[in-house]
DNA sequence: CTAGGGTTAG
């Protein structure tokens, strides 16, 4: 029986029967289907047999696919590989790009390295997008002066520096933390970028990060000493520097002087603050401003109603979010993933895991449930002994909206000592050995904690499989995070 | 994927 007539028995795939250019049936595009399948074929013959099945490939369906297959690193380069050598069908930049930051993510620096290569040999790259994307994943390897030597070497892979990429740049290492090392970039470089606003904010926006408030007010200065102009961006910058770093009376007091001097607040500006103040507890001002903005005739966005809600579920209680949460429904608002989010983890909290479940299946009425949706549920099913309900979750997200991460693992694996049940136990294992199948690299003391407890439940011959499996990937870096 | 607001536990 052939791949395709196996599956849609079990699947009741939707096939269509003498299509144009084939003799036998062939599957409609679909991203969902497909990837599933790839996902089930677990050797190169039934997934280049898959491949050959789908026709025809475009590249918003690979795109689409690889999307899909985030979360297991391997699996999207295997595919990644086989479907270039399809007939019809040829990758696109883009794709190219998504395979460089899923072969990075998972620190395979080779295949990085060869498909920047190949791409180039193509002519279809590599863009400043895709040193972007590069930069970004040696900063968070840990890496960021790997970073800086590749920014310093784009023109060697026919790729112009400019301002955007220097911009870039500057971005990546201040979104991990190293303001410090951005702003001796900057020093040196602005004169032959020309740096502009956008450059400024970033590196104000570096100190805000690392709550050097007085730093942020100090590149602010600076910008209006050389001519810069700051923008409202840069205000509202550093007025969720202010509540960042806790510092809540001089972001009042940024606010009045930004209102004061006629700036056109905006609802970034009002959000910051709703979200600010909410967060050190003070409710009733948060719902104040709120008003205000309201009264000022700017417009709530869904992140604004975000923040309220948020606001309300860890300050007030739950009951008063979902009151919010109505009231934005019953104004035309469309909630997005973030609002669910915030919405499941306050029942969650609340310790009403059924109605959070509801509003995880309400949610897909508006939008997918996202891997903080799931990672969510699941950790606190965990916590709440329901371990049973838990792995039931998990298993749906095979073949759901997205594919389990690292965290996702983490908190399944860490909640199978809890019952003391050797089967527990197994299941860990089989996490485990899946995990690393996906590209990730458990920590040590996951390696240990499992090992420990098969051998205390006298699995000893499960035990010498995860140790080999362990031997596998122990030069890797024992943390691999996002 | 050149800048600002809303998801992460103890």
């Amino acid at each position: 029986m052939s791949l395709l007539t196996r599956a849609s028995k079990v699947n009741n795939l939707k096939t269509l029967q003498n299509p144009p250019s084939s003799n036998s049936p062939f599957l409609l595009p679909d991203p969902v289907t497909i990837t599933n399948l790839l996902l089930k074929s677990n050797n190169p013959e039934s997934l280049a047999q898959c491949i050959n099945t789908v026709s025809p490939w475009t590249p918003g369906l690979v795109q689409a696919i690889l999307k899909r297959l985030w979360n297991h690193g391997p699996k999207a380069l295997q595919f990644f590989k086989l479907v270039e050598d399809h007939p019809s069908y040829s990758h696109s930049a883009i794709a190219f790009d998504h395979a460089i930051d899923i072969a990075a993510r998972i620190r395979d620096y080779k295949a990085m390295w060869t498909l920047v290569c190949k791409m180039r040999s193509m002519r279809l790259g590599p863009s400043p997008k895709t040193f972007a994307i590069m930069m970004e994943r040696y900063v968070s390897a840990g890496k960021a002066d790997k970073a800086v030597k590749i920014f310093m070497s784009m023109h060697e892979y026919g790729c112009q520096q400019d301002l955007y990429s220097f911009n870039a740049l500057l971005d990546v290492l201040c979104k991990s933390k190293r303001a410090e090392m951005a702003y001796g970039q900057f020093k040196v470089f602005r004169g032959r970028f020309r740096a502009d606003v956008v450059s400024y904010n970033i590196i104000a926006n570096g100190f805000c990060l690392k709550k050097q408030t007085p730093r942020a007010l100090e590149v602010m200065k600076e910008m209006i000493e050389r001519g810069v102009e700051p923008t409202l961006t840069t205000y509202n910058i550093l007025l969720k520097g202010y509540f960042r770093a806790g510092q809540i009376n001089e972001g009042w007091e940024f606010f009045l002087q930004m209102k004061k001097r006629k700036l056109e607040i905006d609802v970034v500006t009002y959000t910051t603050v709703i979200h600010g103040f909410g967060v050190t507890g003070e409710v009733e001002k948060s719902r104040k401003v709120f008003d205000e903005m309201i009264g000022a005739g700017v417009l709530p966005s869904v992140a604004t109603y975000t923040a309220l809600i948020q606001v309300l579920c860890k300050k007030d209680c739950v009951e008063n979010a979902i009151i919010v949460f109505e009231d934005m429904l019953m104004k035309g608002y469309v909630p997005n993933a973030t609002t669910y989010n915030v919405i499941i983890r306050g029942l969650c909290h609340a310790e009403k895991i059924d109605m959070a479940i509801e509003y995880m299946d309400k949610m897909k009425d508006d939008c997918e449930p996202t891997i903080q949706t799931f990672n969510v549920v699941i950790r606190y099913c965990c916590e709440d002994g329901k371990i049973e309900k838990a792995l039931e979750i998990f298993d749906k997200m095979n073949g759901g909206s997205c594919l389990p991460n690292l965290d996702t693992y983490n908190i399944l694996i860490g909640s199978m000592f809890v019952r003391k049940k050797s089967d527990d136990l197994l299941v860990a294992g089989k996490l485990l050995i899946e995990m690393v199948g996906r590209g990730f690299v458990p920590r040590r003391l996951t390696f240990n904690r499992v090992l420990n407890g098969l051998m205390l439940t006298g699995n000893q011959g499960f035990a010498q499989e995860i140790l080999r499996l362990q031997s596998t990937c122990g030069s890797l870096p024992r943390h691999f995070r996002l």
